[in-house]
DNA sequence: CATTCCTTGTGTTACGTTTCACTAAGGAAG
DNA sequence: CTTCCTTAGTGAAACGTAACACAAGGAATG
């Protein structure tokens, strides 16, 4: 392994100047001394130490990110547009999965701003942010998706999110508008801000229609610590089972996430109900199989390359110290309401 | 942010012994002593900077693993199970996504050589790994996923796979039990030696029965350079669709993987053809789609979380350099079949 | 009592890079 | 001729840790 010194030897110079030549300072030297340089370099295969650069420069040229569950095709669509963004600014991206454990999410934190990266991109939107004050106090800094501006803004640098409520109106809306009633979610454990926000966002659709939202109508299942997606077309499909047991099912269903929703069909086909002529079913983030789904998934999309793009942005102005002051910590976006075959009218005169 | 030396200077003691206690070489010194030591390294919030560490002992902690398309589930799964193994052992896992473009691979595996990562996973199976030779060469060991004992031991370290072979007659086997006649196979680029391994497989168990796999019957989409499995569904969809406006069409599709599966129950709607009962189709990977969707998916399933088990632990003892001699390289595993409910008896006296 | 050994540490060097102050050479201005 | 500036490049000091050789003090041994 051929380091600065051998290059520098080989080329005649100094190892200042392989330096400047690998970090582009290409005004401080002929064109000629470069030229030896990058002849050196090649020759001799050389790499520049990424562990000696960091621990002098305390940079590490990249970013990371913790993923909720990577088990949900949503997370891999981010993964994918995060990391696009960040190549474009000349930043690698760490990807982890932590399946919601606080614990092991601090763990990755841990070791990433030990490893010299200084921001992170967080999937998960838990209800309280505590758990990471040690880290952003050393210096940390972490960008929440799906974080919406809060009183969180001492741990939290900066967020972009959809707007859930307003997803969740959508979603609820678009069945009220439809005729239906009696309407029930579908989630895994309700634990984080961005599934609170969806249920109130239904709730207060429903609110505005004179139309409560019984406690008993929002399902909920899964264990204590961690919950990834792994299991949620699992839970969904046990909801649904669940739901539509009942002596008054309800004949149109949001779910927490498409996840959820695709083992919802399967849920109600367990039972015999058709989608959507005998139950509607509604998601949440437009995963590519939303589409491909029998019927085809009526869900409230996401725009995740716009989000991406704006976390990635306002997450490396932050850790490169550049942030313009005029520009909003936490941005908003608007979810919309993707309508396809797993919704139709509700069945006049249901049975009371 | 706090050094060893800190520590060192509040507990009263030198850096030396510091660093023995952090790196577990308790025997040398008195427990009174390491009480004091790990009291101020309590009391400090000292971490130890890995990038520091990594310079002076060349290890890093951590294994890395290229995914080939994190939109695709499976590799999500993968990536859970990789990560697992690895945290078992005292690794940390970097992710990195590189839409199988050797290009992004190789930027990837270079970036992890050079912060000090020597063993990777490589999930892609292209044909040839010569792109890699370079960073072999350079001391980085490569556990192949998918990748079966070959003729490119000089590079490739180690691997785990599949018996594609196996798995693609496996499901051309049961379709021919199952009375077809006319089968096809959906896939993007058929440029990895899994998809040729599979299409192989099928190809063999059709000439076993006395039918051939004729050319026209392998449908193959997609683009040229980098292919993910972003669009691995609507490629199964676009290729059902043109299989199934044929003359002649077919009545079994073996998909190369169960989201072209899933994209070719799309395609099979599209044209008004039921699943099963018009169209049979077998998937590849078992992911966990594949039991959620209508009907179920009869697929090939890869037990991932052995396999991953088995390629950590290979690819761990390489990088520390205590591999047993007597320890096969390469591994192969048994695909299973998995029948569900998108296959069936193919329609008797088919129309010529 | 002298020697050897063991325990419990310590001091120093090296890892490969970046950075900053510095300089030698050449030219322009006063 | 001197002073000053610019260009092109140098030298050395860090960054925080691990590893190795070595040392002080006491116990065991001959």
């Amino acid at each position: 392994m051929s380091g600065i010194l051998d290059v520098a030897k080989k080329a005649g110079v100094s190892a200042s100047t392989v330096s400047n030549v690998i970090n582009g300072r290409h005004e401080k030297m002929r064109p000629e001394t470069k030229r030896r340089v990058l002849e050196a370099i090649e020759q001799l295969k050389y790499t520049p130490n990424i562990a000696a650069r960091q621990l002098k420069s305390g940079q590490s040229c990249s970013i990371g990110l913790i993923i909720p569950s990577v088990a949900n095709p949503f997370w891999g669509l981010v993964a994918h547009h995060v990391e696009r963004a960040a190549r474009q600014r000349g930043y690698r991206l760490m990807i982890c999965n932590a399946e919601r454990d606080p614990d092991v999410e601090t763990r990755y934190a841990e070791a990433m701003l030990g490893s010299g990266i200084t921001g992170i991109i967080l999937g998960s939107s838990p209800l309280s942010f505590d758990y990471l004050r040690d880290l952003t106090a050393r210096g940390l800094k972490v960008a929440a998706f799906d974080q919406r501006v809060n009183e969180t803004r001492d741990v939290i640098t900066c967020g972009v999110s959809v707007d859930h409520e307003l997803g969740g109106a959508l979603a609820a809306q678009h069945l009220i508008g439809l005729g239906h009633k009696r309407i029930a979610t579908v989630s895994g454990p309700i634990r984080t801000n961005s599934r609170i926000g969806r249920i109130n966002g239904v709730r207060m659709a429903m609110a505005r229609a004179g139309l409560p939202l019984r406690d008993e109508m929002i399902w909920q299942g899964g264990g204590v610590a961690g919950f990834g997606d792994l299991e949620g077309a699992e839970l969904g499909r046990m909801g649904v089972r669940e739901l539509l047991s009942r002596d008054d099912p309800p004949t149109g269903i949001v779910a927490i996430n498409d996840m959820y929703a695709l083992g919802a069909y399967a849920g109600a086909r367990d039972l015999g109900f058709r989608v959507p002529d005998d139950i509607s079913i509604v998601g949440f983030d437009d995963i590519v199989l939303a589409e491909i789904a029998q019927p085809a998934l009526t869900t409230i999309r996401q725009p995740v390359p716009a989000m991406t793009e704006m976390l990635v942005r306002m997450l490396v102005a932050h850790v490169e110290g550049s942030v313009p002051a005029d520009e909003p910590a936490f941005i908003d976006v608007t979810p919309q309401l993707i309508v396809r075959g797993s919704t139709t009218a509700a069945r006049i005169l249901q049975p009371a």
